[in-house]
DNA sequence: TCAGTTTCGTGAACGGCGTTAACTGTAAAC
DNA sequence: GTTTACAGTTAACGCCGTTCACGAAACTGA
């Protein structure tokens, strides 16, 4: 993985210069609608395809290493679009997040379908990958600040199911979790079924599985949000994110 | 496409098994492990790879045919299983279908992904093929049937997004709502949003972007499809209906 | 400065992939 | 019983991931 600490020799900055190419060839070829392949990815490097293997293991490790480094570049921008509010007022924050995500997965889908829809076995290493989604990190750290200020309720740990109660206190999951005090880490299990709220959405749109109207309209995906304020406790602040959210979607 | 009416001559009938076995030979490749590809169907019907041209004109078209059949065969075991409900028992039938999917979605995730997770761009005839799905019919259906006896709450169609209105009245999705009459099309607004909740939670699973332990509960599919008993009529079902989701979830 | 080593790249090759083209029996159709 | 349509073959093309043996250049330390 690069981009660990600063570059120190010359040869190491190369090599870090070398796999930001790889990325970003790899990104080129996504949105150019080729598929990804290591000969493509070299050859639009003025490489041989076996010199890549100086840099990664195999095919599914350059799968791996573009899909990381694609959720942090998009995690930026909807961080950057996002930061047009101030630090203090997450829950607009938020909902620039989630429409840019959306808009995200809507203009570049295979990104997102590298990112998001690889599937993942439960046994290999690869698990270990989803952990350090960057995305992840954001939006659960967006949670945790809203409800800094909001307050909304989430279960208690021993409300939860035992296993669900293991899972927060040691999380697999892609989370910023440290600075959540244990007794909070309920907080966890409202972010895993947001998630899983956003992610039907945006997935069932990006993929295509929906009617392209209804996809174009937005309305799906702006319900769906609409429906989780109450639950983040932000009834008061209803209207003032739906002109934050209608803002975003009729972004040009 | 197969199966379009009774075989008439013994040529037609010979065409008819033959993509039985390609639907057959496919599925147990990926329930192997191993990848879908022309050559190795082919090898496992003891044929040569362009012999299969006579049958399907590119790989693409093979992907679809098997994901067509698989979502049948899915479609046909969930409905039999939910059929141990009687007819006039629809909310029932749903629970156990709704588990039912989620489990074939976790046990055979390559069958899924086929199925449900592969990308469909919005110009193309393949667009044409997601409204046939088997599986989407059949839910719409349930829905119908329980509104039919539930009288839940829908939007009124000026209540809707203008494109939404023409989305429900003259629907691409998966929807067998010829019998649905056009007032009462705001039903299908709930069945997308219903379905996109769904969706979510079972690809969130199936393709493990998610704590395997929390996949291994089957807490978070279960929290979702209880925050759907209210806005489908249920609340006086509550009690009845999580009996029955939580047997199907204990189910070996 | 120079030998030794590490790193980064090449070309050739293997097996597998989708797809096309030319060809051959054989079963149905008239 | 001839013709025709169909279902299969083999050979080949250009892609793919991957391995291996090799060379050239760059860093290393005395």
């Amino acid at each position: 993985m690069p981009h660990l600490r600063a570059p120190a020799t010359r040869r190491e900055r190369q090599r870090e210069a070398t796999y930001d190419e790889i990325v970003a060839v790899s990104a080129r070829l996504l949105d150019e609608g080729a598929d990804l392949s290591l000969r493509a990815v070299a050859a639009g490097m003025g490489l041989t395809a076996p010199a890549l293997y100086r840099y990664v293991a195999s095919y599914q490790q350059l799968v791996d290493l573009v899909a990381f480094e694609l959720d942090k570049a998009a995690t930026a921008e909807w961080a950057e679009a996002a930061a047009r509010f101030p630090q203090d007022d997450p829950a607009a924050r938020l909902a620039v997040a989630c429409t840019r995500f959306r808009q995200w997965a809507l203009t570049k889908p295979r990104r997102f379908a590298l990112v998001f829809a690889n599937p993942v076995a439960a046994d290999t290493e690869r698990r270990d990958l989803v952990t350090l989604s960057t995305s992840g990190h954001y939006f659960t750290d967006l949670l945790w600040q809203i409800w800094e200020i909001y307050r909304f309720p989430y279960p208690a740990l021993d409300e939860l199911d035992p296993v669900i109660r293991e899972a927060v206190l040691d999380p697999l999951i892609p989370a910023k979790s440290d600075h959540i005090p244990t007794e909070d880490r309920g907080l966890l299990w409202v972010y895993m079924r947001a998630w899983s709220a956003l992610y039907g959405v945006v997935t069932l749109e990006s993929t295509g599985h929906c009617d392209p109207r209804v996809i174009e309209s937005g309305q799906l995906f702006r319900a769906t949000l609409l429906d989780w304020l109450e639950p983040l406790g932000l009834h008061d602040e209803r209207e003032r994110i739906t002109t934050i959210l209608d803002e975003e979607l009729a972004r040009p």
